[in-house]
DNA sequence: GCCTTGAAGATTGTATACAAGCATTTTCCA
DNA sequence: TGGAAAATGCTTGTATACAATCTTCAAGGC
């Protein structure tokens, strides 16, 4: 009896029953996030997770703290986990993160970009267009982290990774309009193709500060999760 | 019998034998790696650690994956865990991404930093001056670590702690003569109380440099860890 | 003498059992 | 009827047992 109440719990998560890797199961949860599937304060039970995955606690508790680690899910302790609602300071702080690292990374990245790089770039922005919204985010993601890959620095890019990554869950709670990136992406495509520095950085500035321009901090709390919003969109826990 | 040799295997990691928390465990750990009291390719085999630490493999397994989504620690599966040895390419890639991001976050140091901030490096510099070498080392990465944190950047803090940490495993890798940060810090602080932004910079760009060069990477391999440069120091296991 | 093949030992991977803590509800008293 | 305290149930924290895999060592063949 808890079971059909664990896998309805996370319905659309998965797409059948089974056992899965570890990575499997986190890349699974990684994208429910950043699809906004699970929203900022959902809880992640682990017993439901297992049961839902076809695995024990043991490898869900290893996934979750590596969610927790990349600070997507808050792990306070015996409470449990949830998707982490970042506060408004913390994502000031991502998107100040964000305009410096990649503004840098720019440099780098008009020296060394090829053909091959902006084939791929031009593949996912056209992804981007047709796909679901709840996809798009995902793309969007994507096409940051492709785009910042071409420095080639791994370090700086995995933890740009984080940060991009962490933007979806702060567009999730603060987000006023649907718009994650609002499909701009192609005119940054073409600014690559001529290849002046300049105009590129200042697109990237203004592309970054736009979207943090967009959201709207004035709704939900600071420290706690922002149950108001989560029950404004609907509720996962059924009442019975 | 096996509790003696593991006991010995890590011994100079704890004080004595005590139950301790997750963090505390990893605290150790971390101490230990950057002081290079375990150097690069010192296996660390749970059970060993589980009873040096007076706990189940359950939390040494949580800790050992923290160290290892922090590079710190290489884990593979059915091997075991053992400390990372960085690559040559990796250690390149660390020491341009701190210039790239010390340099940039240097810009807001020097417009933020407060008195107080100038006491805790002077205190930290002198200690370092004063400790023995292995202290010498966690001690330098603390200082850069402090120095950057006043950039008021949690993101940008965090990952850089990382990338610090990996210099140190880099140095003992790839080091020539012991030194780690050759004691500069003070001139930065001279530098910090002048209060001019552009040979500030320059000076974090050469001393990065400047220690990036003394580093040798003709020695070992690109892919295992060196074990000769592990004999060269001193073996942990025993023979029997 | 060296390489290949097989078996024993040791270590990790996963699941589960039990203990500990929190949340909710129920009950009792004012 | 409202509030507070206690008890029950649910969730997580930790340890341990067992299975799977790798490593090592030994024996046999080339």
């Amino acid at each position: 009896m808890n079971d059909t109440r664990q896998f309805h719990l996370l319905a659309g998560i998965m797409t059948e029953r089974d056992t899965r890797s570890d990575d499997a199961i986190y890349q699974s949860l990684w994208e429910a996030i950043v699809e906004h599937r699970l929203s900022p304060g959902a809880r992640l039970p682990e017993d439901a997770l297992a049961g839902a995955f076809g695995v024990s606690r043991t490898m869900i508790r290893r996934v979750l703290q590596r969610l927790a680690l990349e600070q997507l899910v808050t792990l306070r302790t015996h409470r449990g986990a949830q998707i982490t609602s970042p506060t408004p300071g913390e994502a000031r702080d991502v998107f100040r993160a964000r305009r410096l690292l990649e503004g840098a990374l720019l440099t780098e990245v008009v020296e060394r970009i090829t053909p091959e790089d902006l084939q791929a770039l031009t593949q996912i922005a056209e992804q981007e267009r047709h796909a679901r919204r709840e996809q798009a985010i995902r793309l969007s993601a994507r096409f940051h982290a492709r785009l910042m890959a071409i420095a080639g620095n791994a370090s700086l890019s995995e933890a740009l990774s984080q940060l991009i990554s962490r933007t979806s869950l702060i567009i999730a709670v603060y987000g006023r309009h649907r718009a994650g990136c609002p499909c701009e992406h192609p005119d940054l495509i073409a600014l690559l193709e001529a290849g002046e520095l300049a105009p590129i950085q200042t697109w990237m500035h203004q592309h970054l500060t736009g979207i943090e321009a967009s959201l709207d901090f004035t709704a939900s709390g600071d420290a706690l999760p922002d149950f108001e919003h989560l029950f404004g969109h609907h509720r996962e826990q059924n009442a019975s």
